[in-house]
DNA sequence: GTAAAGTATATGATATATCATATATATTCG
DNA sequence: CGAATATATATGATATATCATATACTTTAC
């Protein structure tokens, strides 16, 4: 079964988290994506970050914060000029409206998180975090394979999975 | 800093891990996405689930059912006929080359979860899952709100957060 | 200073997510 | 039976994810 096998867990939870999020969001009035509101108060923090910056700081790729800036500058909510010292840039800065509804949405989103993660502890939460850097950790720096180490379970605990780099043992397709 | 806000950690872990399953299961020569293959399982399991079954156990939803299935059956790793029962379903069947598939990348799969969760005991992964379900629950059945609860805790543990639906916090907008 | 290499952004193509809705068919109920 | 309701699927529209590549500009190396 599906719910068995954690990744499907983790899936499972941060869509339902996100739907639930947005959920509300919407339901408060404001037309902007969470995503979208993520972008914006990167921006806000650091108006003068590459677009790989904000990439980076949200888990995103450049592609898809090109293409978020592009909206938030559609709906206003981010203004652009010339950049100062490179031309392949541009200088960006929020608006005011941009300004607003960063302040109007932080409850929601506040709360969201508070509701999401009731009855459930700090020391948990910190479990949590240390369990997800360590799946992080391993999928990093690593092709897989490996098939089996020889009989050393959890010796890779602190080495983030860097270990030679076998074939792989499907059988090769087009 | 987003890092230390759980649900980006959680975003954070299995994004990296999609990335990672997915680069393998390229690299050894399958054109099959990761999630083409999971409803492909799903299928070989239950031909007979609706679009809506099998959006339930992959926790997608029907209208990504409907084109991975499509996309599916243009790959020719499902086949339809008429359904003998229910004339606005298809009758669908796993063909040979899905068969082949399915049991080719196996290995792959099982290699990249074992890989991402190497050093976390079986503990550790029975409380992640245990706490994802929290969320998981947490963020069902609720409309968020009920800012602050007056002073209970972790009261709402088994209730799933079915409070009273108060009105949100964050000022209305257009 | 110029060629080569590197960086920043934009964009095409494709896959997936989500919502809303259209269409067809099934089921239920009076 | 026939109308109302429910279900199954498809699809349009939009947002995001990902990869690859094009374009423009900057920096580095010579």
């Amino acid at each position: 079964m599906l719910s068995r096998i954690l990744f499907y867990s983790i899936d499972k939870a941060i869509k339902r988290y996100r739907q639930f999020a947005q959920a509300n969001i919407d339901r408060a009035g404001f037309s902007i994506t969470i995503d979208q509101w993520l972008v914006l108060n990167v921006i806000q923090e650091k108006p003068d970050s590459t677009q790989m910056e904000i990439a980076e700081r949200t888990f995103k790729d450049q592609a898809s914060i090109a293409r978020i800036i592009h909206l938030l500058i559609q709906q206003k909510l981010v203004a652009v000029e010339n950049h100062p010292t490179d031309r392949r840039r541009s200088q960006m800065r929020v608006t005011a409206e941009g300004n607003r509804i960063l302040e109007d949405v932080m409850p929601t989103i506040l709360n969201n998180r508070a509701v999401a993660l009731r009855g459930i502890s700090e020391e948990e939460i910190a479990q949590l975090q240390y369990l997800l850097e360590k799946i992080f950790t391993n999928c990093s720096n690593s092709k897989s394979h490996e098939t089996q180490l020889p009989n050393q379970d959890d010796l890779s605990l602190q080495m983030g999975a860097t270990a030679p780099d076998a074939a792989n043992t499907a059988t090769e397709r087009a």
